[in-house]
DNA sequence: TATAGTTACCACGACAGACGTAGTACGACA
DNA sequence: TGTCGTACTACGTCTGTCGTGGTAACTATA
């Protein structure tokens, strides 16, 4: 089976977190097994990647961290809570996304 | 309008160009005004773009040049053909496309 | 008791494709 | 004379991704 390439998905990582920070705040690994489950195993992400983009975006005002510190264990988590400049970045990259999407496929064939 | 970023067409200037040497060799220029006029002016390569991707994909064994020295004015232009590999290398970037555009659209809104 | 696996990160450096800037050179046209 | 179009090339920078390796605590299995 093909397998998605990282020049492919380049720019998508950030939607794609996005996504799935869109109705509630979340945090490194969890977001990492929710990539893989709705992408059916098809798209893993790195975790050099994911958390590169978090340190990114957050640079960026498009998501903003908070810790939990009360983990069982003494244990903290780091979680991210998406921005309303977030919110609209994702939504220009959807737009940018529909018009990418078109002129690739003038080059596909088949 | 949203514009076509680089990291978003990153990885398909490949697939672009080979599409577009399929059914016969051409150059650079012509190439570069093709990709223009079959995007409706949506996407613009900028040169340094498309001739390295050239060198990368000769490189690589996708392309050919040849070089078509008398032009009027003792001009010279240097064409590309695509090779059995470059098919190969299409075709397969082809699929991982319907790939990648799936899981992708998985975690776009709307 | 040992050890492998899962959870939950972080630092560092390398790589490669895209891009900005600049330059060459010829012909056509105003 | 100068700008536009044609047809490239060189050089250096930037940025997102990834490889490697490390930390640390809990949990299940042998």
């Amino acid at each position: 089976m093909a397998e998605i390439s990282s020049d492919v998905i380049r720019g998508y990582n950030d939607i794609i977190i996005l996504f799935l920070l869109l109705n509630s705040p979340s945090y490194g690994y969890e977001i990492s097994k929710q990539i893989r489950t709705m992408s059916e195993d098809k798209y893993i992400i790195k975790e050099t990647t994911l958390y590169s983009a978090f340190t990114r975006m957050e640079k960026n005002g498009f998501i903003e961290s908070f810790v939990d510190e009360d983990l069982a264990g003494g244990k903290k988590r780091t979680y991210y809570r998406i921005t309303p400049v977030g919110r609209d970045y994702y939504r220009a990259k959807c737009e940018e996304w529909t018009l990418t999407k078109e002129v690739i496929e003038k080059f596909i064939a088949g």
